[in-house]
RNA sequence: GGUCCCAUAGUUCAAGGGAUAGAAUAGGAGUUUCCUAAACUCUAGAUCCAGGUUCGAGUCCUGGUGGGACCA
C-alpha cells in the first residue's frame, strides 16, 4: 500500500473513532505539504467542516491528535487553516528503501486485460514527420506502461498502403525516374518515393497553372488535369489487380518499408503486428448488409448507405459511396471487428492526432449501434498536434519537420556537447555513436512525451531542443552522476540499521521516490507518459539538490554513507525504469 | 452554416474545486582546492475579458474576444 493510501485509512479510522461516522478513505484529499510549512502530507479539511459542523482549525486539532496517538506511522502536526499537517515518521521511509533497494521496484501484479494499442500508422507515400514521432513515442509508451501494470499488451500499426495518394508517386516514378531506384541513388527509400510524391504535386500544378490559362476553372482543373486522369486510371488498375501495376505498388512499397524499418528501429518502436490497408480496405463491406438489416443504416435513392447520427448530435455519415465502394469509417469497422476476432481485446487503443476526434466518435457510435461487444472497450488516445511557431507543418511550404532529419540533428547536439565537455574521452569510436544516440533520442523523445498528449505543442526549430533544465540529458546525467559513486564505492553486504535521523534532503528524496508505484499506475489510468515524464523530472532534481549538499563517500558517519549509497541505488533504479517506460535509456557515464 | 477543442511568467510547459498558481528556459546575482558544473543556490516575472455557482475557481456554468480542428 502507498504511503498516501495508509495516511488516508488512518485518518478515516481516526474520524470514524472521534465522531462515529462513516468515512471513506478515498474520498479524502491527501496532498504533499507544501514546503513552506512543516510536514510531509497534509489533509484538507474544508469537505468535512460541513458534515462535521465543526470549525476547520478545532477539527484538525482533534484528528491530528487522535491519529498521532493511535498510530506510530506519524511524529508530529500542525493545523493551519483548514489545512492538517502530518509528518510521517523516518522509520517508515527507511524500511521502504530497504525493502526496496537492489529490487524490481515494479513488480506489478497482473490485471489481466488483453489490450491492442495501435500507433504510428503512416501512409506509403511520404517519409515519417516530427508528427509520427509524437504519435510512435506516445503509442509505444503507453503501450509499455500498461504493460508495467499487469495488463497483455499487443502492439499494432494500420499501414495505409493503398489509395489515390500512392499512386501519385507511383505515376510521378513512371514518368520521371528513368528506373531509378534508392539503391541506384543512395537515397533512403521513403524519402526517395516521398520526393515523386512531391515532384507529383509540383507537375500537378504546372498543369493546372496550363488549364487556368485556357480558362478552364480551378476546381475543374485540379480534377482534369493529364497527370490526375493518369493516376485516376492507375487506381481503378490496381483494384483490378493489373499485374504491372501491382508489381510496381509492391516495389515502390518495399523501398518505403525499408526505409520505415530503418526509421523505426532507430527510435526504437516496435510492433507485434502490422496491418496493411490493401488487406483489410474491403472489410468494412459485410457491416453494410448487417446493419442495414439491424436497420441502422438506410440507402438513399442513388444506391449509397447512410446512418442517421443527428439524435447524437452528429451528423448523418456516409459508410458507402453509390458506386459500392467503402469509405475509410467502413474499413475501420472491418478492421475493429478483425482485431477482436483475432485478440480478443477488452480494450482498444487507437493512438491517433485530435483532427481525427470526430471520425473516432463516429466509429465507436457505429459499432455500439451494430450492437458489437467490443465497441465499449475502444478508446481513442487523441493527442494535439505539433505545430511551429508559425503554426501548423505545411508539406506544401516544406516546412514538415523530418523524422531522421531531427533525430540527426539531436545526435549532433548531443555530440557536440558530449565533447565539450570532455568527460568521456576514452570511449570507442562506438561507445561514443551510441551515447549520442542514447542522449540525442533521449532529448527528443523526452521533449515530446513531457507535455500531456491531449494538448497541442509547439517544436520551435530556431531555438531546437534544450540539452539543460526539464530535459532527457538532465535525468540521464543524474543517473550516470549516481552510477559513478556506486562504482567508486561498495554497498555493505550486511543490513545496516540506521538511527540516526534522517536530514531534510534525505527524506524529501525517498518520499518522492515512494510515489513512483503510484505515478506509474496514474499515467497508465490515464493514458498520460507525461505524467512519468514529469515525476522523473522531480526526482533527478531532488537528487541533484541533495547530491550538492550532502556528500556520499565523505559522509559524516559510516552509518550515513551506507544510507545515502542505498538512496543512491534506489534513486538509480527509479529513474532508469521510470525512463524506460518512456522508452529512454539512460547511459553509466556521460 | 453546424459540432468540438484550446487560452497560465518574454517563451515552452505544470497545477485530481483547496494554502501565497509550480517548473524549465531567457534576464539579474552567486557557487568548483570536495563523489561528473549537461549541476546547485538566490532573484525578478503569469491565470484573455465580463458575469455567476462555492467557505474556496486557473479548474465548474453563462456570455464575449482570440486561436485551432472537424463535418458537408
Amino acid at each position: 500500500m502507498s504511503l498516501v493510501e495508509l495516511i488516508k485509512e488512518h485518518t478515516a479510522k481516526a474520524i470514524e473513532d472521534l465522531y462515529k461516522i462513516e468515512v471513506f478513505a478515498d474520498d479524502l484529499i491527501i496532498n504533499q505539504t507544501k514546503p513552506e510549512f512543516e510536514g510531509d502530507y497534509t489533509v484538507v479539511l474544508f469537505a468535512l467542516v460541513k458534515k462535521l459542523r465543526k470549525a476547520p482549525e478545532q477539527l484538525g486539532q482533534e484528528i491530528g491528535e487522535q491519529v498521532i496517538s493511535s498510530s506510530s506511522l506519524f511524529t508530529s502536526f500542525n493545523v493551519i487553516k483548514g489545512f492538517l499537517n502530518l509528518s510521517v515518521a523516518d522509520n517508515h521511509f527507511i524500511d521502504f528503501l530497504t525493502t526496496n533497494v537492489g529490487k524490481e521496484i515494479l513488480a506489478a501484479p497482473s490485471q489481466g486485460s488483453r489490450i491492442m494499442v495501435e500507433y504510428s500508422s503512416p501512409n506509403t507515400n511520404k517519409p515519417l514527420h516530427l508528427g509520427h514521432l509524437r504519435n510512435n513515442f506516445l503509442g509505444w509508451s503507453i503501450a509499455e506502461i500498461l504493460k508495467a501494470t499487469g495488463n497483455e499488451v499487443k502492439k499494432t500499426s494500420i499501414v495505409n498502403d493503398r489509395g489515390i495518394h500512392i499512386c501519385k508517386s507511383m505515376l510521378a516514378w513512371q514518368m520521371f525516374a528513368n528506373g531509378e531506384t534508392p539503391s541506384s541513388t543512395s537515397i533512403k527509400g521513403d524519402h526517395f518515393v516521398g520526393d515523386y510524391y512531391v515532384r507529383f504535386n509540383n507537375e500537378l500544378k504546372e498543369e493546372v497553372k496550363g488549364l487556368l490559362h485556357q480558362g478552364v476553372a480551378k476546381e475543374e482543373a485540379e480534377k482534369k488535369a493529364p497527370i490526375m486522369l493518369k493516376t485516376q486510371q492507375m487506381l481503378f488498375d490496381w483494384e483490378q489487380g493489373k499485374p504491372e501495376v501491382i508489381s510496381l505498388w509492391k516495389e515502390m512499397n518495399s523501398w518505403v518499408y525499408k526505409g520505415f524499418d530503418e526509421t523505426y528501429t532507430r527510435i526504437g518502436s516496435d510492433f507485434d503486428k502490422s496491418y496493411y490497408e490493401s488487406e483489410t480496405y474491403l472489410l468494412g463491406k459485410e457491416f453494410i448488409e448487417d446493419g442495414l438489416q439491424k436497420g441502422v443504416f438506410y440507402k438513399k435513392e442513388d444506391g449509397s448507405v447512410w446512418i442517421d447520427l443527428t439524435a447524437e448530435g452528429l451528423d448523418e455519415k456516409l459508410v458507402l459511396r453509390k458506386d459500392g465502394t467503402s469509405v475509410y469509417i467502413t474499413q475501420d469497422l472491418g478492421l475493429a471487428d478483425q482485431k477482436y476476432e483475432e485478440f480478443k481485446y477488452d480494450r482498444s487503443i487507437y493512438v491517433i492526432a485530435d483532427e481525427q476526434n470526430y471520425h473516432m466518435k463516429v466509429l465507436k457510435l457505429i459499432l455500439k449501434k451494430l450492437g458489437m461487444p467490443y465497441a465499449d472497450g475502444i478508446y481513442h488516445l487523441s493527442y494535439g498536434m505539433v505545430e511551429l511557431p508559425s503554426g501548423r507543418m505545411k508539406s506544401r511550404e516544406g516546412t514538415v519537420v523530418d523524422a531522421d532529419d531531427i533525430v540527426n540533428e539531436m545526435n549532433n547536439i548531443a555530440a557536440r556537447h558530449t565533447q565539450e565537455s570532455g568527460k568521456v574521452k576514452d570511449f570507442t569510436e562506438e561507445e561514443l555513436k551510441e551515447l549520442y544516440d542514447v542522449i540525442g533520442l533521449g532529448a527528443l523523445k523526452f521533449f515530446l512525451l513531457r507535455v500531456d498528449p491531449k494538448k497541442k505543442m509547439v517544436f520551435n526549430p530556431e531555438e531546437s531542443i534544450d540539452f539543460h533544465g526539464f530535459t532527457g540529458p538532465f535525468i540521464q546525467y543524474t543517473h550516470a552522476r549516481i552510477k559513478s559513486i556506486l562504482r567508486k564505492e561498495k554497498l555493505s553486504d550486511t543490513a545496516p540499521k540506521f538511527s540516526s535521523p534522517l536530514l531534510k534532503l534525505e527524506k524529501e528524496l525517498l518520499l518522492i521516490l515512494e510515489q513512483y508505484v503510484t505515478i506509474v499506475k496514474q499515467a497508465a489510468f490515464e493514458y498520460n507518459p507525461s505524467v512519468i515524464a514529469i515525476y522523473a523530472f522531480q526526482v533527478a532534481k531532488n537528487f541533484n539538490s541533495f547530491y550538492t549538499e550532502h556528500s556520499v563517500m565523505n559522509a559524516e558517519t559510516e552509518e550515513k554513507k551506507q544510507l545515502r549509497l542505498q538512496i543512491c541505488k534506489l534513486t538509480a533504479h527509479v529513474i532508469k525504469n521510470a525512463m524506460s517506460l518512456l522508452g529512454i535509456k539512460v547511459p553509466e557515464r556521460m
